[in-house]
DNA sequence: TGGTCTTTGTTTCAAGTTTCACAAACACAG
DNA sequence: CTGTGTTTGTGAAACTTGAAACAAAGACCA
């Protein structure tokens, strides 16, 4: 065996190829059937030279002279990323931001299934979201155990993340997508991530004028 | 003047800086009024040594043997990031998702004030959203030019997104948020950041097991 | 077929980023 | 006021990431 195949592939490569597969899944709504590292990096405003590299790590996608064929490298990363199946996920907190997040229908065919929708607001509960029914987060655990959820979306109060983060890794949730604008603090092999457009807002701004 | 002061300050350095003010507000909102490189770093799960490797780009802000006065470091954050003023920001897009940004109570103390949401559809344009009425994107550029608008938020769908952000561009705005899953091009003098929740996903899970 | 053009995968090098380590500053207790 | 403990700011070292360059592979045309 090659020592490629098992080297540790550098996080930073990771969080781009859901960039690529994205822009690979559009070229492909463009009717286009072959792509270069060029194109894709023009698109994607990275350099063809990082596109070709970071490829490289998971094996020789391309054919020289040609480029990538778009169908076949979209299976290849989808593979490597695993999104080739459907996860089911859970949302957590049935405000604004919740509700929009379970009719949002930009989920579906990249990989995800909102599965659950949890609140813990008597007011809420029963009421029917969507395609949805909120439910007790009082349940949730159960729930998640016994359909064996493995991701959730954080979208309550910054005040109720922790504890809400805390009863998802005790039901076995290894990925937490967190909306809530609060640094969470999970066991070391928990995926997490963040979502708060106001960060985003707040490093533009250094950059305007006056 | 010191070399320092004109600097050029890498954009990873500033993309952290909104989450050191974030943490320090919280820190603000636990009545504590002193802090140290090693606690921030603890919860933000960054080193201290990068905490006031960053902090110093912009200034001695600490004293040794105590550490950071939270409100004082606070203020220095919000002038170097320019949201100790508040800054208008226009909304494109009356969906789901603009309405849920558009209810958000998140933006306000934190530098950033919702003027405006437009959409394109004549079954939304009019409608009451909140305490905004939605305006036609016919009269967008007028308006943003005219009241000085320089930030946007685009909730818009993919297909739409290039086209409104050239809109967007032409009409004066210097930084979009994009929530479309689609990249976009702009001039190099503007600024444009990504919010999409399925890239967060995939990268997640990459590092699931099974 | 031979020649030219395109594009990949990979190696090498440069640039950027993080960590380490420690002097200097200050707090505080006895 | 001396000694101990804490914490900053920083320069140098270690590590990570990105860019450049180019041989090798193939496409394609005459």
């Amino acid at each position: 065996m090659s020592a490629k195949s098992q080297a540790v592939i550098p996080d930073i490569v990771i969080g781009r190829l859901p960039l690529y597969l994205r822009a690979l899944r559009r070229l492909q709504q463009e009717d286009k059937s072959v792509t270069s590292s060029q194109e894709l990096g023009r698109r994607l405003d990275i350099s063809s030279a990082q596109i070709r590299k970071d490829l490289s790590h998971f094996g020789g996608f391309g054919k020289q002279g040609t480029g990538y064929q778009i169908e076949y490298l979209i299976d290849k990363l989808q593979a490597v990323l695993q999104v080739n199946q459907e996860w089911m996920v859970a949302v957590i907190g049935a405000g604004n931001l919740g509700i929009a997040i379970s009719h949002y229908r930009g989920f579906q065919d990249r990989g995800f299934r909102i599965a659950h929708l949890f609140d813990i607001s008597p007011q809420k509960i029963g009421q029917r979201i969507g395609e949805f029914v909120v439910q007790p987060v009082s349940s949730m655990r159960e729930i998640i155990c016994n359909e064996g959820i493995k991701i959730a979306m954080l979208a309550v109060p910054a005040e109720d993340a922790q504890a809400v983060a805390d009863q998802l890794v005790d039901a076995g949730v290894q990925a937490i997508l967190n909306y809530a604008p609060i640094n969470i603090n999970v066991p070391a092999d928990v995926q997490i991530q963040y979502i708060d457009p106001v960060t985003h807002l707040q490093h533009m701004t250094f950059y305007l004028d006056g």
